[in-house]
DNA sequence: ACGCCAGATTGATGCGCTTCAATCAGGTCG
DNA sequence: CGACCTGATTGAAGCGCATCAATCTGGCGT
């Protein structure tokens, strides 16, 4: 009564195996897999013994060559390690799961290469749609994509425009809420610390920053410093770069890009060099990134909506599907927030609010 | 000179198509593929460019029908949230691309019936193999598995004997590690602090924290804390009761399951109640966790080899594949690594080392 | 008793590819 | 000059399934 351990050489029992032993036809095997409402009762017990006994499993490549179909959607990740991208995973496998669709995810490993691969392995399993948050410029394989008809949807990227769908933050408002967050303390010698300046982020970051510093007016200075890189190790180099400079030297605020390289950062300053964070120094991270790394002194920093994002995005591709033709692309911007905690706390405002100039909803694009 | 948008309904161009485009025939296509040597230089060229100029994509799931292979494994994490199974996950990317593999991650959120859902995704998908990293017990979805032929390696979570391979961590010297440090650092009033008791790490943790404790004899006591499950709030729950006690029932030492768990502990008994960590109580945590959120003092914590666990994991899987029948199973078991931080420092003994027991290597399993 | 209809079942066709025996072209050697 | 070999190319046979027109069955109305 055992299923007979039929060699797998190329392949287990069929759907033909499973209707002979059943005694119906293949087409009715199917159709108690795809359309039970079609079967009568008795027949699709029978077949479902069949299956049962038999140990069959239905081929999923056969399934999708003859319906030209699939059910999962691709999601190809540029860093599987950053908190931010396991966000999106998250939130697009809850919106993804709501709907039926399996989401499939890849790690690209910080390696344009295996990006690309996975573009196209995806591409070749003709995945009903894809989703990308890259970490850098991906516009030739974006663009292959949709030269194949195939659906993509980009995340914490702004696409060239008109190409496909995108989900992002707005990368410029965190960097305004961070740096007007150390103004609104009182912090005036401010200093905007990061790399990589080919990551758009990074790029959206530094304007908020500059933003809230030209709003301020004369009283508000800001330093730009180049991390060269945005690792830990990177962090304590500026960490130790800027100890050794004389006390009036030293900017009183700092908005580091990211928090890996804001904690490097601290640890230099706080724990070795002993220059106390936050009140010699407050800095503000800008991801609130959990994969950060530990550290002594909590980081304040710009949340970013992950989930939410990665929820949006598959609604985004859901609607590219069903709509076809009449689908125009669209790109949908979430607000970040700011986590105050230990290194840049709230605190009463070194000038009276009626001074300063008005918190704005947003700053300009 | 474009390609032509041909409509996407039932897919783009075939193969056939750039047979006729290229003037050879539908093997020759294939073979410029799969089989380069076999084809003419200058034939190949003439199939190459009608591919680029049709942008053919070949359809892998008639590929892998006709072919009956596939050059994927499916990873099936039990929660990407946690950075363990990040380490796994990148480890196991590391050793599949060396060998042309793909890997394909999905997550499962913590829910066995999505757990199930994906076994069942890439079974039908006829993977290569398969790697799962569970929570709870699965001893249900890996015999479904095999029974079907499918090749599964198990990861941080010990397999029925002889059904599959497997990739371990000694949970039980994690345990041990934590609580010898402790000890070693003159702590006599120990807790292990755990939940969630159907995780079997967990409880092979308990069973080296015993045996560090069983060792050292008379002086040193052990309580055990049920925290009723392993979120920063339980760690709240259950730092709020030892801070009510009164000093004298105080544990001095703290082996707690979770390194998130562990935060929220040492945040409520520092932070919050005043309790001095690591002075009054020392706090080590068991797994090294990235993503186990911010703490204000740094934890000492026990570290898992994720990253070489999953590379072994893909080495297993690739051993059985190419072995076939003739291959064994087998239950590689990694050792775990102590990283001391400012939650349980290293610290003069309050007994000479002469006196103390010597470290063995490894506690008896 | 006959026709008709709805629901259940069947069987044939094709999805796009790999594979492999068969064929073909072009040399080479006896 | 013909037999023979090598390398390139072809064509046909599936792979396992979804789909759908065609067929069958039994029940109903008249």
């Amino acid at each position: 009564m055992v299923a007979r351990p039929r060699a797998q050489g190329h392949g287990g029992p069929s759907m033909q195996d499973v209707a002979d032993a059943a005694g119906v036809s293949l087409g009715t095997v199917s159709n108690v897999l795809n359309h039970p409402a079609k079967v009568g009762a008795e027949t699709a017990r029978r077949v479902r013994d069949a299956i049962e006994q038999l140990g069959f499993v239905r081929n999923d490549a056969a399934r999708s060559l003859a319906s030209g179909s699939n059910s999962s959607v691709g999601m190809v990740l540029a860093d599987i390690e950053n908190s931010l991208f396991i966000d999106f995973a998250h939130g697009a496998q809850e919106a993804a799961r709501s709907t039926g669709l399996n989401l499939l995810l890849a790690n690209a490993a910080c390696d344009m290469t295996l990006q690309d691969n996975y573009l196209d392995l995806f591409d070749e399993s003709r995945v009903t749609g894809m989703l990308l948050a890259p970490m850098e410029d991906s516009t030739a394989g974006i663009a292959r994509m949709r030269a194949h008809g195939r659906q993509i949807v980009l995340l914490n990227y702004a696409p060239k425009p008109g190409t496909c769908c995108a989900v992002l933050v707005n990368n410029e408002h965190v960097g305004y809420l961070a740096a007007r967050h150390l103004i609104d303390t009182g912090r005036t010698r401010l200093a905007y610390i990061a790399a990589h300046e080919d990551y758009q982020p990074v790029r959206d970051r530094r304007r908020g920053v500059r933003a809230a510093v030209d709003e301020a007016g004369a009283g508000v200075d800001l330093e730009e410093i180049d991390s060269g890189g945005l690792t830990t190790e990177h962090g304590h180099a500026v960490g130790r770069a800027l100890a050794a400079r004389d006390v009036d030297q030293l900017p009183d605020g700092l908005v580091v890009v990211t928090d890996e390289l804001a904690n490097g950062i601290i640890h230099e300053l706080h724990t070795v060099a002993g220059v106390q964070v936050p009140k010699q120094v407050a800095v503000v991270g800008c991801e609130n990134n959990r994969a950060a790394g530990p550290a002594a002194v909590l980081l304040t920093a710009v949340d970013m909506p992950g989930r939410a994002m990665g929820q949006e995005a598959i609604r985004l591709l859901l609607d590219e599907v069903v709509s076809g033709k009449a689908h125009r692309h669209a790109t949908v911007v979430l607000e970040p927030e700011l986590v105050v905690r230990a290194s840049a706390p709230r605190r009463a405002a070194a000038v009276p609010p009626a001074q300063r100039p008005a918190l704005r909803a947003r700053p300009a694009r």
